[in-house]
Parts: structure tokens; sequence; C-alpha cells
DNA sequence: GTGAAAGCGCTAACAC
DNA sequence: GTGTTAGCGCTTTCAC
């Protein structure tokens, strides 16, 4: 049913070798064989099988992406990325691991048994086993978002300045004049959420300021997380009184404010509030929100520019022993919008 | 470097196809040798490779989508058709076509090259040629948001109701009392943007209401063309009055409320508005804005089921030919959430 | 229970 | 310029 390269061979009376180098264009043949085989080729519809050549040249053309939620922002990351890979011949194999380790783990197996090219990863797991066969065959992997815990050679991630971002938040509320200040964080297994805690501590610090315990929720990053955590603060706000809230993830932010929306508080009167990735697209949100933003789709380009000279690396060496010298990581800063929820307003 | 089977049966002493059935866990095996080379294959760290299975089976267990952007909504519709691919032991190669016929055919093709087992097209195209090397070789190929001009015996598609869609807009501002409703629609070339302009015809004309074609402006679906087609309506406001306007797409709702915002107008004091997709997660949004809506993570589970389903038959039947009574148009309603923005107040 | 052999569709080294 | 050949890693039929 299919036409191949067999078949245009039999029918165009020469080898398959020949043929293959009019489709592929290598090599020198005669103008006559050339039109023959075009000739035939087109009239079958022939389409050559990727399938075999990724077999024959152990190259699939094929980035793995996994993302714990293709929501939020990834799905920019994702645009920006698709089209650097578009450019260079390659696709993408995305994944939603769905917050879920296992199914992380399920994929990065999956991924690697379809040899994908190199891989893309926004971990929220803890074990990375999986990987291992990534590094022994030193088939690229780049995190981006989480750093997970893993030999510092194989450390190659684009990742955002987290504490950076935190100290970020705390200085514009300082400069409002707000001195005490929660913070909701996420999951401090993960590096993102470690790193943004870190960096709330630093900042506070750095002005001076003294560190409540009480102060300081978890959340796990999920917009429930943030509704509960907001709520809880604003439960005990008699006995540890608090004028500003710094979120740090985007669907935390979303759920802080629903908290107080729901206590029908006012922002900024009753409470400060700078959000994160929270970015307005309508411009009819009232009062506009202070946000911490990553540089997503920056992130998206240079982690495939990243991955795509990585691979060219691996190629060109051929024996890939030499991965610890490649490794880098790229920390991108993040910025803040400053808007209304972030003021300090006197007075009850 | 890489273990195979054939290095895993030369270390076990026993044969390649016994190795093959002993990771496959097919066959009779005897329990000696399932261990001897279980172990083995545990030691070297064997992956089977799926490029090598894939060719062989004449199946690799990907489904391609291409949409035309993956932002607004189609993520979702990507996360809810992941998860149902994931069970199914299949994965997404995705594409994001950036609104661009010739990158979409590009991509239509490479998907076929490498031979996805079955392809969801979100198209932008008025030509698909592309598609016809599917057609022939029965790769199933299921239409979402916009169904091409083709065959109509491969019209398979999960789309929505879209001139119902527009109907009920029309309705939700008769029955506030508006009756100069103007509309912001799509491309007239797409399904999406034909059918939605039809209901509007078919909505106004319900309610004994004449149509103003002054008062019907064609955008591109982008943000851009909302808020250009919005801006006109507002220039001409004078000559052609109206109290209401439905926009029917996300991006242009965007557009158009940044155009109303900008002439200082207010929502829906000088302009009531419906708009397309424009759910507010944050519930921060003041007037809420009262939207039609598709419910895109069902499309996305049941594109999934029917692709699975088309996959499966035509592995079933072998010789495709019975695509024509395979075929099936899938349409779904749409919803309507009412706000404050369709309001009709009056006195000026 | 196990092995030999053919073949999926393609590329590329080597011959002529 | 063109053909022959081996082989990528796997599955599966057919033998024994």
């Amino acid at each position: 049913m299919e036409y191949n390269l067999k078949k245009i061979a039999e029918e165009s009376g020469c080898s398959i070798s020949t043929v293959s180098r009019v489709i592929n264009g290598k090599g020198k043949i005669s103008e006559a064989t050339k039109e023959r085989v075009m000739k035939i080729a087109r009239e079958h519809n022939y389409v050559p099988n990727q399938v075999a050549r990724s077999l024959k040249n152990s190259k699939t053309n094929t980035i793995g992406i996994i993302v714990p939620d293709i929501r939020d922002y990834f799905y920019m990351f994702i645009k920006a990325a698709d089209s650097i890979f578009f450019e260079a011949g390659y696709s993408i194999l995305l994944a939603d691991s769905d917050e879920n380790p296992e199914k992380e783990d399920a994929y990065i197996k999956l991924m690697y048994e379809k040899r994908v090219d190199g891989l893309i990863l926004a971990t929220v797991s803890d074990h990375h086993e999986a990987l291992d066969m990534y590094f022994r065959s030193s088939v690229p992997v780049i995190f981006i978002d989480n750093l997970p815990n893993i030999n510092p050679a194989y450390e190659d991630c684009v990742i955002l300045d987290n504490s950076r971002a935190s100290a970020m938040a705390i200085d514009a509320f300082v400069k409002e004049g707000h001195t005490d200040i929660a913070i909701i964080s996420g999951n401090e297994r993960e590096t993102t959420g470690m790193e943004r805690i870190q960096g709330y501590i630093r900042g506070m610090e750095g002005h001076g300021l003294t560190i409540n315990p009480k102060l300081m929720k978890m959340g796990n990053f999920q917009e429930l997380g943030g509704y509960n955590c907001m709520k809880e603060l604003l439960k005990n706000r008699e006995k540890e009184p608090f004028t500003a809230v710094y979120v740090s993830s985007y669907k935390m932010t979303c759920g802080a404010l629903r908290a107080i929306k729901e206590e029908g508080l006012k922002i900024p009167k009753d409470i400060a509030l700078i959000g994160f990735d929270f970015i307005d697209n309508t411009g009819l949100i009232s009062p506009t929100i202070t946000t911490i933003t990553q540089p997503i789709e920056n992130i998206g380009s240079i982690v495939a520019k990243r991955l795509l000279t990585r691979i060219k690396t691996g190629e060109e060496t051929e024996q890939g022993e030499q991965i610890k010298d490649i490794a880098q990581k790229i920390i991108l800063s993040p910025e803040i919008l400053e808007g209304e929820s972030s003021r300090y307003v006197k007075g009850e």
C-alpha cells in the first residue's frame, strides 16, 4: 500500500540506494534518473519514513518536554521553544505530569524509550533514578523551574533567580512602608520553594526586619494551598498582625486572592499583596496586582537553543565523556510589575 | 554502549528471540532462562528501543496535535487529551502552527513522516492537500475548532455548535432589553467564523430584529482585530448606534475590552458586552464579564477517546476501505456564563 | 521451550 | 553515476 524506496526502485529500474540519493539530494545522479525517480515518487505520493531513518541514524529529531501542568505559564514556554525547534527541524513530544512524580517518572522512561534527542524537564520529584539512563548515554537533559538534587555534573538548567525574586517583593513592600510582611510559599522540597523562602528571609533581614515564623505559610504551589494559607493567616491576624503578603506562585496567588475576597477585605487597604507570574491580559483587574514575573518566553528560547547546542556537541564529540565540562546553570533575573495592590494605605 | 537484545542474547547464551520473549513476557519461557535474561537486562540497564519496535510494528503509539496557538484555551484541551492518551499508552507530538497555514502544512507533513498513529488538527488553512496522505493510508484525522472544506467522508470532528453559541449571546442581550446589537466576528473563511456570524443573523432574525451590516465587524480572531473592530464601531457610534456588542473569540474579547477602556467608556452602562471563552480565574474582574464558553476539557477527552477508537478500528479492519461509514461529526453545546457586562442600563 | 531467519524502510561504506 | 551489501533493533513465523 504505502510506497517505499524499494518499490520506487523496482518501478524505476534502478537500485534502492540510487533512489535514496535522489530523495535526499545526495551524491551525483544523472538528470535522467533523477527525474525518472522523482516522477514515480510523486505519482505514488511517496513520503519518507522517519521511523526507519531514526532507527538507522540513531536520531529522532524529537525533543521531550515534561511539565507538571501545561497551564499557567508553561504553555508560553512551550510556544517559544517550539518555534526554535521547528526552525531546527525538531518536533516536541509533550507530556503533562500532572504534578505527579510517578507519572513524571513514567514519562521520563517513555521518552527515553522513544529515543528523544534531548529532554527538557520541569520536575516535581525528588528521586530521579530514571534520569540515569539519559546521563549514561549522554542524551542531554536540561532542567527548568526546579533543579533536582543530582550530581552537579549534570546540573544543566535554565532557571529563575528565585531568591532574588522574593527579595524584590520584600524590597517593594518595604519601600512602601510595610514592615509586617507574610509569605505564602511553595513546597520546601522543591528548589523553587526553598529558594523563594530563603530570598524572603534574606530580604527581611537585609532591611533589619524580624522574621515571624507564624507569618510564613507553606502551600503546595496549588490554588487551594494558597487559599488555605491565606485563610489561616487571616484567622490569626489579631495575634499575628501583618499588613502585606507575598504569594510565591501564580496558582497560589489566585487562591489567596479568592480567600481575601471571601473575607470581604480590600486590597491594598486591608492587606497589601504581591503575586507571582500574575499577568492580567485584560487590563480589567482592579486594583492592579503587583507581581513578580519570570521571563518565561526567554526561558523557552534559551532552553531550546541550549539544548540544540548540547545535541550538536554530543554528535561532534561522539564519545560523550566530557559532559562535566559542558553542564552549566543559566540563571535569569525576575522582574517586578508594580501595581496598586502593594501600596501601603494608612489608618483603619 | 547501549545494550540491545543481541548483546543480552550473547551474554545470556540464548537467542535473540528468546530474549525478546522474556522482555515482552510473551510465549512460554522456563523460569531459569527468564531470570537469567532479566538479570542481565537489569544489570546493563537495558531499555527497549521503541523506534525499532515502531518500524517493525508500523505503529508509533504517538498522536500528533496541531493547534494554531497553544495559548488561550487549547492548552486545556491538550491537558485533557494527554491524560486520556497517557492511560492508553500514547504520547503527544505537539505543534503550534502560529496561525500560519504554511507552518501548519509543514507540520501535517512532518507528522505523517514521523508516522503518528492519528492526528488532531485545529486548522487555520483552506487548502488541505497535505491531509490526503492521511486519508489515503487511513491514518485517522480528527478536526477540532474548525472544520475544513474537505470530502465529507473525512469530516470527522468534535466541534462547538458555533451558530448556537451566537444565538445564545443574542438571546441574553434581548432578554435584557437590548435591540441594537453589534458583533465582532472572526474570519469568514473559517467555519468557526462563518457559523458564529450565521448564528448572530439567525438569532437577530429570530427576535424580529433588523440586521445592520454596519454593526457587523470582521476581525481575524486576534487581539488586535478585536481592538480595531471595537474602535471602529465606537467611532461610528453616532451614525450607527448600538447598546451591546458580542465578541466571538477570546483574544478579540481582550482587544475589544482594551478599546472600550481606552475610550473611557463603562461596561455595561455605556456598552454592554458578551465575550467568548472569557473565563476569569481570579474572580477579580469587575464588572464580571458575561461570556459564551466551550466545554474545552470535554472536547479534549472526547476527541482523544474518539481517536483511540478510530485507531483501534483501523487496526481491526486491516483494510481501511470503510472509513466513509466511520466518520462522524460530534457537535457540542456551548454554555453561557452570565455576568454583569451584558446588563441593560437605562438612561444616559 | 528455544533458535534461525526474514524483514520493517532506510542509510552509507565500498565496489565498479 | 550506480549497484551491492550490511545493518540499525526489534518482532514473529516456522521449525525442531
